[in-house]
DNA sequence: GTCTATATAGGGATAGAC
DNA sequence: GTCTATCCCTATATAGAC
């Protein structure tokens, strides 16, 4: 339940979502992805990542014109992939408010356990983005932020929800997800689907759901 | 509600605890936070920090050993008021342990609003120190994780409590704090007091008090 | 698409005068 | 305690051969 120093998540394999092709474009973004995580992206050269892939460092420059734009394909697919989850939770989960929570709460929190390095790498150090590169994710970002907002306040005005205050409380739902990479093992006694559950309920808790 | 890109908490005047001396060390250590807190420990050089003091860099080394010295010296700074507040609200909160959980999370919420960048630093770049220089800092983060668990704890044994995990429970419960520097503004429509009660409650209820 | 070699800039830190 | 000057290293990125 600690964050270790100086190696912040440097974790196993870093696993990315299954959209991204094979190949050694795929194979730079995965080790810059473990780096990125465990060392920020300042703190990670563009030596580093060439060297554990054994290659030179000019040769990771025939796949990404910047090591800018490996961050930046990185912030991208992560923020693609977590959209698309929120939005395929929704779509099995009816028109009940609460049942629409607990589908978005779970997949949040799936994600951010099975994904951990990215979460961090997203979080983080999106900031070391230039507003261009970093523009399309901010926008999926706010998309995702109104799911969860939208079905608040849905479940509010239906009298089945009632939260101290709506945009605390979904800051405070996300917040749970957002913070797993820091404290969470997969491989501990608490497995992904019954922690998914928990956050499912927590959530339900905070905003009063009856 | 959004982190801005590139520009991560460049806010106003970087706040320290009071504890720390005037003077030009001082001076180093507010101008570094802020600049961390902005661009990261790696993405901040030492002429950055010593520009924006109208001073030449080696004049810094008058007052720090070494870069990593002065985050050491911020990110210690911040686990001690953290702590220190934890405890002074604790010692006012009586025996009961819902005032407790309510005395720690307001205390939690109150300083993550009213230091946003130490709290940024702490958290985030706690990792770019090696472990000699971490140590005494993450000792105390354990201190104060355990002052929670430890209420959390007494509060199941006598009853009052019903969460549907612990730990995870407790990690939701700080996360609300860890989390408010990436959307909270202190000179929005939320004032700081409304917002700490708000997460007491939210605390309760996940806690499930009675 | 990968290599060798290198251009060009900026990094942390120190020496020694005042 | 601050300055000027500088050492030495590493950074990103490019040129051109294969």
């Amino acid at each position: 339940m600690r964050p270790l120093p100086r190696s912040r998540l440097q974790a196993q394999k870093a696993t990315l979502p299954g959209t991204v092709p094979e190949g050694t474009r795929r194979r730079i973004l995965e080790e810059a992805l473990r780096l990125f995580a465990s060392q920020g992206f300042h703190g990670t050269s563009i030596r580093d990542v060439a060297k554990k892939l054994e290659l030179q460092p000019s040769a990771l420059y025939a796949h990404f014109s910047s090591k800018e734009h490996i961050l930046a394909e990185l912030v991208q697919v992560g923020h693609e992939a977590h959209q698309e989850a929120l939005r395929a939770a929704l779509r099995d989960a009816g028109t009940e408010p609460a049942a629409q929570v607990r589908a978005l709460v779970r997949a949040h929190t799936v994600m951010h356990a099975a994904h951990p390095q990215l979460a961090v790498v997203v979080n983080e150090e999106i900031h070391a983005l230039p507003p261009e590169l970093s523009a399309p994710a901010m926008a999926l970002r706010d998309q995702s932020v109104a799911l969860l907002t939208e079905v608040i306040r849905r479940g509010v005005e239906q009298g089945r929800f009632s939260p101290p205050h709506e945009a605390a409380t979904g800051a405070a739902i996300s917040a749970m997800g957002t913070r797993l990479p820091y404290w969470y093992e997969p491989s501990g006694a608490l497995d992904l689907d019954t922690l998914a559950n928990i956050h499912a309920e927590l959530a339900l808790r905070m905003l009063g759901a009856r």
